[in-house]
This record gives C-alpha cells, structure tokens and sequence, in this order.
DNA sequence: CAAGAGTCTTACAACGTTGACAGTTACGCT
DNA sequence: AGCGTAACTGTCAACGTTGTAAGACTCTTG
C-alpha cells in the first residue's frame, strides 16, 4: 500500500496557530466571528502545512456528498462528450463533481441501475435518454429520495424536473425541408427502438409527409441502432433494392455519415445522386464532405440545464418549471433537388 | 432540500435482527465468525430495509474513497470516449467509481491541476496524454502522495506504472507498407515539435527508409502542427513542387486529412495520382473518402492496463512493469501502388 | 473434564469535519 | 462603574462505519 505522508487536518492547524479547532473551521468556511487578522494567520498556516479539507470527512457530517452521476446509455461518442462537457459546464463553478454512468443498455438493466446509484453515495443524477425515460428507474429514484433531472425526456413530464426538446416539431422540419426541395421518394433510417426519441422522430417525418400529401412506404423504412455501422447498414440495403429513394432520412448523424459512407461505396454522389439528412448536429456532421444538413439538438446546453435544475433542487430551491429547449435546421450540403429520372 | 427518508443504518438492522451491530458489520463484510444462518438471516433483513452501507462513513474510517480520477486533455470525442470505457471496464468489476477530469490546457494549468485532484478526495489517477508527460504533474501527484497511472508517456518512464506504445516501431511499420507498394520518394509531414511522439515517430519513419536503402531528402519534410490545417498547407506546398513524391507520410490522422483535402483542391485522387497515410486510428480517419490508412492505437487496452496497474499500486501490491501495447497497422484505402511515370 | 476453537456480545475509540450551544471578551452607552 | 450587546472563541456531540480488545457462551476434542 502506498503510504501517503500524513495530510494535514484542522486540528494541526489549531495547534500551528494555537486556537481551537472549531474557530480554524469557521475561518476556512468563512463563517462570520473570526476576527480578520486572526483568519488571516490561519489561512497562512493551512497553506504552509498544505492543508486540503478531506471532502469525506465534510460529506459524511453534512450528508452531502457533492458527487453527481450521468447516466448515459453509449451513444455516439460525440453525443456523450457533448452531454459530459454541458454538465462539467456547470459544476466548474461548483463543488461537484461528475461520476459518469455509461450503462449498456438501460433496458435491460433498469432494475439495477438505482440501486447501483445509491450505493455510489450521489447526491443526486442527470438522466440522459433512455433513461430519462424510463419509468422504472424514475419510481425507483423517487422511492430512494434521490433527486434528478432529466434530459429531452418525451413522457410522464410531470415527475422531476426536465429539459425538453420538440422531437417531433424537429423531425417534422427536416422532413419539410427535403420535401421543399422536390424529394418524393424519401427513405428513412430509424433509431434505437428503445429510444423514444426515435418514435417521436419518426412521427415527425409522417406529419411531414402527411402534410405534403405523400404515403410513406413500408419498405422505405429501415432500422438502424444510431451507430455508424447501423446507417452503414441501413442504406446499403436501401441502395441494393430494385428502385432508389432520392433522398435519406436518418434518425442521427452518426448514421447519416454511414449511410454517406455506404452511398460513396456503391458509387453515388452526395447530394447529386441522393440527398442525406441527419439529426443532432454532432461534430461528425461538420467534418465530413459534404456537411451534414441537419438538426441542431442542444445537447450541451440542454445538459447544462438540467444540471443547473438539479443543483437548484440540491440546494432546497423551489422545482423548476421544465424548459424546452429550440432545435435549429442547418442546411448544409449534403441536400440538393432530386436528379431527373 | 429534498429531504430523502431515512437511509437504513447498521444499527437498524441490528435492532431488526436482535443481534449486536458489529455482528452485522462482520456478516455485511464477510468476516469470519459468524455463522451462516445467522448471516442468510442478516442479509436478507439488510435487504428487506433497502439497506445501502454509507459508502462516506466507509470511506472515511478507511481512508479509501474508491474514486478514480481520469485526467485527459480535449482530444476528438472518440479517443476521450475510448479512454473512459477503457476505464470503466476495469472498475465495473471492483468497488471504484470513476471521476472525469477534462482539462481544457494541461500546459497552461499544469500547477493547479493536482490541488485540484487533492481536493477531490481521489485514490489515484490515470494520466491521459498529454497530463502523463507533465514532468510538473508528476512531481506534484508524488509530492501530494497520489499514486498514479500513467498512458502512453514518452518521457521519465522510470516513474510511475505506464502503459507504453511503441511509436517508433509503429511508425516503421507505416513507412514500410508504403515502401513495400513500391513508393520510393516519399513526403513527410511533421507533428507539433513539442510534443515527443513526433520526434518517435520521425525516427521510425528513417528507420524504415534505410531498411529499404532510401535515402531521405530533406526537402520532403514539411512541418507541421497536429491539425487539419497544418497538414493542408504541409501538402499545398508539396504539391507546388516541381517534382511530386508519389506518397505522403503525415503524422496524424488530422494532417492526413488536410492532405486530402488539399490533393483534391489540386485535382490529384487518392490513392491514385498520391497515397496518404495517417497515423491514430481517429474517428476522422473511418469518415473520409477514402478512408485513410493509419495506425490504431489501442486507446482502450492501454487505459484499462492502467486502471489495472493503478488498482494494483491501491491495494498496495508492488509496482508493476511498463507494459508495452502493439498497435496495428490498418490497412485502408488510401494507399496504391505509385502510378508509371 | 479441561483445553481449545469457534461464535457472539459489549464497549469504546477512531476517521475529520460541522452544528448547537455555552462561555468569554470588548465595546459603547448611560 | 455598571450594564447590555455584539463580537468572538471554545466544548461537546454527532455523522455511520470499522478496528481493537476483552469477555461470555457453546461446542468439539483429547
């Protein structure tokens, strides 16, 4: 075992200084009644002796552990870097620190996972789709007093506090968007089926359609797991069929670059041959040739959010009142009009 | 304040059981000396109250907090996501929780970093380039007593556990499966001076070269700096030679890119008028067109050989050997046989 | 039946900090 | 000088767990 020299602690200070214990504590915690040079001469003491609080010690007595957790399910890892940098955004300021959370799938392991963020000692968590969704875990965290926030959650918006996100209106947009460009024939490439974003993103292109007065066709639709790989997948058997769609819908950016991938691979041009959209504005959406048209989802911003929810509901504020957060359309360059056939 | 019901204690289930609370502390921690009714008996009470043991109180009598620190500067999202679940798939197993430490300039804040990692109560820390080559880092983890990890350190490799990667051998292995195309004038772009794995990987670049009886001509390095870019204007001006090399050797993945680009940008295809390789395996290099040859560094098995090592040194083992992880060589499709002249 | 091993109880001290409250000083006012 | 008040400073218990140690009871074993 590592032994590490011995930290100092309050105690070695107020022997240093030749007070109490208790009046070296109100000094470091600014706490009123202690004379100003008195403090003065205990804060030149914790420095000379390297004095860092122990955190355990302090969270154990003020049953505040200042560790907050992330549940993830693994996303793209643009998405998860994104929804870590929003949280770590707001815990700068604060004494929190982050406990990241990736769980495999929450599905299947919804009955563990609270019980799993008890035993971490969390003061509380940001639940990041599908968890955020889950009904499960919500009933487990509130019968485990464990307060959260959470993220683009599309149900049950009643319980907790939560930053939205218009799926639907989003998808819709895209979707409009192709269609004002002459697209008829649009395939799309459908989500994780666990996530509901995914249904609510497909709701979205069928009002859309619906809209424009266009049936959408059963063997238009693939499914794909918002991996690369999966939209790889998706559109290679979207381009092997008798007949092509002009133009692609997928559910994210990671599959839109792989259906991108796969187009470039059966020797089509991007936006001439077929037009591909995605979803999430992730940064792969921005360096790929061409870029991506695509949603921006606020993903950092809505992480920030509900962090900033959940330290409010940690420091006994009133619940906030949910947010809804804007997406914006990005048109970029991977849309054009349909060829002529 | 959320004010969550009453977490059920040891004593708790002292009392519910009849038994003394060390008793249950010995049946809880799988001590001997109690028998094994008695402890069914425990356990299933335990469960029944929802008992969940306070991890702080165990961690202050302890002096183990079961955090772990991973300390990495913002590189591409893949390789951050790579380097937690590398991580993470060794602490799933133990009683570890991993705290991530994004640091947005290691050379810049290099002197707070360690108050920092004090103050979060860690148990240890696994150093991500460029923080594990930070002779300052270094001296201040070992001043503070914190033991460490380190991954892929190119300097003072005599501190610390590290996991090594052979960027020398890696970039000779590169060099040569151009040259064993038949490539004979080849271009090198360079990494940022500063760094060290550039010079390595130079070195592994001359080695190559003189296996194969080349003779390396001055005025086919180009300076570089890691992006994009860089190596866009490294290849613009190879490019605006009166004579071209038939392939170009760019030191990461990034410069590769703006290599491309600018290969384009001079009406030249890939790999046919010039090959170009990579170096990293990034996210990057799976999404251009072609997709770029390069080496995979195992980001993953290095962080996890890291936990693993810094686990070790916690429970106290005695330290472990550098370890040494092989790449691979990723052959894609940016590379062809130089054209007749 | 004594010795030893195994099981369990009891009691108390740590770990390093904060909260509640009591005690002491200093100061301004009549 | 005496008093009240505000400004300080100190004492003690608590947070939930583990470690140490002394002892009581119940088995086995020779």
């Amino acid at each position: 075992m590592v032994r590490p020299e011995k930290r100092a602690t309050i105690v070695d200070i107020a022997k240093a200084v030749g007070v109490s214990y208790k009046t070296v504590s109100r000094a470091l915690n600014d706490e009123p009644h202690v004379k100003a040079d008195l403090r003065k001469r205990i804060l030149e003491v914790a420095k000379n002796l390297n004095y860092h609080p122990n955190l355990l010690a302090q969270s154990l007595v003020r049953r505040r552990s200042f560790l907050i957790g992330l549940v993830y399910e693994n996303p793209s890892p643009s998405y998860t870097v994104d929804l870590q940098m929003g949280v770590l955004d707001r815990l700068k300021s604060e004494r929190y620190r982050l406990i990241v959370i990736p769980v495999r799938s929450v599905s299947e392991n919804a009955g563990e996972i609270v019980g799993l963020l008890r035993s971490a000692a969390l003061d509380g968590v940001v639940l990041a789709p599908p968890a955020s969704d889950h009904p499960q875990i919500l009933k487990d965290l509130r019968d485990a007093g464990m307060p959260f926030a959470r993220i683009a959650p599309t149900c049950l918006l009643e319980i907790g506090s939560n930053t939205l996100l218009d799926d639907v209106a989003a998808a819709r947009e895209i979707a409009a968007h192709l269609i004002a460009f002459g697209h008829r024939d649009i395939a799309i490439i459908k989500g994780n089926p666990n996530h509901q974003s995914s249904e609510a993103r497909s709701i979205g292109y069928a009002q859309a359609m619906a809209d424009a007065g266009i049936k959408m066709r059963a063997d238009r639709i693939e499914q794909g797991d918002y991996t690369f790989d999966s939209g790889y997948d998706a559109a290679k058997r979207i381009f092997s069929g008798s007949t092509m769609p002009t133009a692609i819908l997928a559910q994210n950016d990671d599959m839109a670059v792989g259906a991108l991938m796969a187009a470039r691979d059966a020797g089509l041009s991007v936006p001439e041959d077929v037009s591909i959209v995605g979803f999430d504005d992730s940064e792969i959406s921005r360096i790929v040739w061409p870029r991506l048209t695509t949603i921006h989802q606020p993903v950092f911003d809505m992480a920030a959010t509900a962090t900033d929810m959940l330290i409010a509901t940690l420091d006994g504020e009133q619940p906030t009142e949910n947010r809804t957060h804007t997406h914006t359309l990005l048109k970029r360059a991977s849309v054009a009009a349909p060829a002529q056939r």
